[in-house]
DNA sequence: ATAATATATGAACAATCAATCATATGTTTG
DNA sequence: CAAACATATGATTGATTGTTCATATATTAT
């Protein structure tokens, strides 16, 4: 039986109050688990895989993605706009050219681990 | 001065075949890019992920989520239909309630390593 | 059987988003 | 400087999405 802190609903909530107390203290902060869903986000288009997959093997400047994958220029220009902001991707101008590549290794974790996911 | 097999476009892509096929030779098919994407378009919304991180430490019924995110039992309800679609959360049913807990360890393994590169 | 409870589902609406088109910025070449 | 080229950006549009509200389904209790 519930004693008089236990708020009774649904039969189930709040009736270990230990269990509550422990969800609650390890949730993060709203904000982080909003830019982690911002971040997941971005990972979340297939065009944008496809770009980070292109980026796997080799820098590559926007117009090579673009012919590589069957894109405008345009729509691959304004995806790379999203992963730079994510910070998946890095530029490196070179003239007229600008060349992109992964920014870190956590791109290709997490690719690895969804793809784990997928093909289990 | 690229070869007869090079078609120079931008003056990059396609100077290095070796590189494009490297590229195009790696990249999953188009099915298995686009269920990747589906997958991480699960985890791109803070609903959701707070739901996944409730999960992390108990087992818990659809009301319970609700209140201790403050939500309806409905939008719980659509956003867990979401989830378990997506193979990371798995119901158990008992009596008239329906307990839910994270599929496998691939949800808490992507989750840590996104908030990994948040966090950097 | 009827009422109460827990969950699921369908329709509707506002918000978000990716692609497109047109155009702007910036760099190199003649 | 003007033309050509690579990329970026802004506006628009059709499609997708998360929430809400109302209701349906399913289980338990009276």
């Amino acid at each position: 039986m519930p004693d008089s802190n236990d708020v009774e609903r649904c039969g189930f909530l709040f009736v270990h109050q230990d269990t509550v107390r422990q969800v609650t203290e390890q949730m993060p902060e709203d904000e982080k688990l909003y830019d982690l869903a911002e971040l997941f986000k971005v990972f979340g288009d297939s065009t944008r895989i496809k770009i980070l997959y292109a980026l796997f093997e080799a820098e590559l400047c926007v117009c090579d993605i673009a012919q590589l994958l069957g894109l405008t220029q345009s729509a691959v220009s304004h995806q790379l706009r999203v992963l730079k902001s994510g910070r998946l991707v890095k530029p490196r101008k070179e003239g007229k050219t600008v060349f992109y590549s992964l920014a870190d290794d956590h791109v290709r974790t997490l690719i690895a681990q969804g793809m784990e996911h997928i093909e289990e």
